[in-house]
DNA sequence: ACCTCCCTGGCC
DNA sequence: GGCCAGGGAGGT
């Protein structure tokens, strides 16, 4: 992607492009620009480009990104395309429109959800006393400050589950009555859960929405310890698997693996 | 620091 | 026919 130039963009849906003025904004900005870096910050992907404008996506619930030809026929759903300079085509596709693509300048870049995300949950893990520095005084459920991406940035809602399972953490405990050992396990769980997820290639739910850029599922769903495994026995202790809502996130749980204190 | 909203495919 | 899933943004 490095060094390769946007010949034509096209955007053809408004809520895929909301973070701008307009879709012609976006278009123009990037169009006739080349990639200087590629970078993932989070859920974010960042996108620099030789104008100082700055393409950033994210994909929602159930966006994909696909590099196609331009003779390929279109998926459903495909609300950008971005025509190269080696004739081959960047395509977004969007069910749902959870996700977005932004053309921003310095300020706006300043201003967005990127500015607030905390440090990268797998390319910057914290270190035990900084993640409890940042929790320290708050009262809010460790599950939703995972969510949060602000303690750290990269989670979701399945493997903010999945993590709490493997560091013995009930998702209820307030984020500053974390003690030094259950940061430390959060930690290591962090780096356990995503290393595994990275390399099964993600998770692809029964819905198929997610996918890999061909078009393969990923194939984790069979590893997870927790999440969407309501009623079923914990993998670790047999103990049936609890769902709470928290913050009206779906949240799994073992109680015996995950005492609450 | 909290709540509400957005959106559509899949499922009951 | 209606409900559910859930990321981030914006407002209170």
């Amino acid at each position: 992607m490095v060094g390769r130039t946007f010949i034509e963009v096209r955007v053809s849906h408004d809520r895929t492009v909301r973070n701008n003025a307009s879709r012609a904004e976006v278009a123009n900005r990037l169009s006739g620009r080349t990639v200087q870096d590629v970078r993932r910050h989070g859920k974010f992907l960042i996108i620099g480009l030789d104008s100082g404008y700055t393409m950033v996506a994210h994909l929602g619930m159930s966006g994909r990104f696909s590099i196609a030809q331009p003779s390929q026929t279109k998926s459903a759903h495909t609300h950008f395309v971005a025509v190269l300079d080696n004739n081959t085509e960047i395509r977004f596709i969007d069910p749902r429109t959870f996700g977005f693509i932004a053309a921003y300048d310095e300020d706006e870049v300043s201003s967005s959800g990127l500015a607030r995300l905390g440090p990268d949950a797998w390319t910057e893990p914290l270190d035990v006393d900084d993640l409890a520095a940042s929790l320290r005084g708050r009262v809010a459920p460790i599950k939703a400050l995972l969510l949060d991406q602000g303690p750290m940035a990269g989670l979701g809602n399945i493997y903010a589950d999945e993590v709490l399972h493997l560091a013995h953490v009930h998702p209820l405990t307030a984020g500053g009555d974390l003690n030094h050992h259950q940061v430390g396990a959060l930690l290591e769980a962090v780096r356990v859960v995503l290393g595994a997820a990275i390399d099964a290639g993600g998770t692809t739910l029964d819905d198929l929405a997610y996918l890999l850029p061909d078009g393969q599922a990923g194939e984790s769903l069979e590893g997870l310890r927790v999440y969407g495994r309501e009623d079923q026995p914990c993998r670790t202790c047999g103990t049936a698997i609890q769902r709470i809502v928290v913050r009206s996130r779906s949240t799994h749980f073992c109680p015996s693996c995950q005492p609450h204190v």
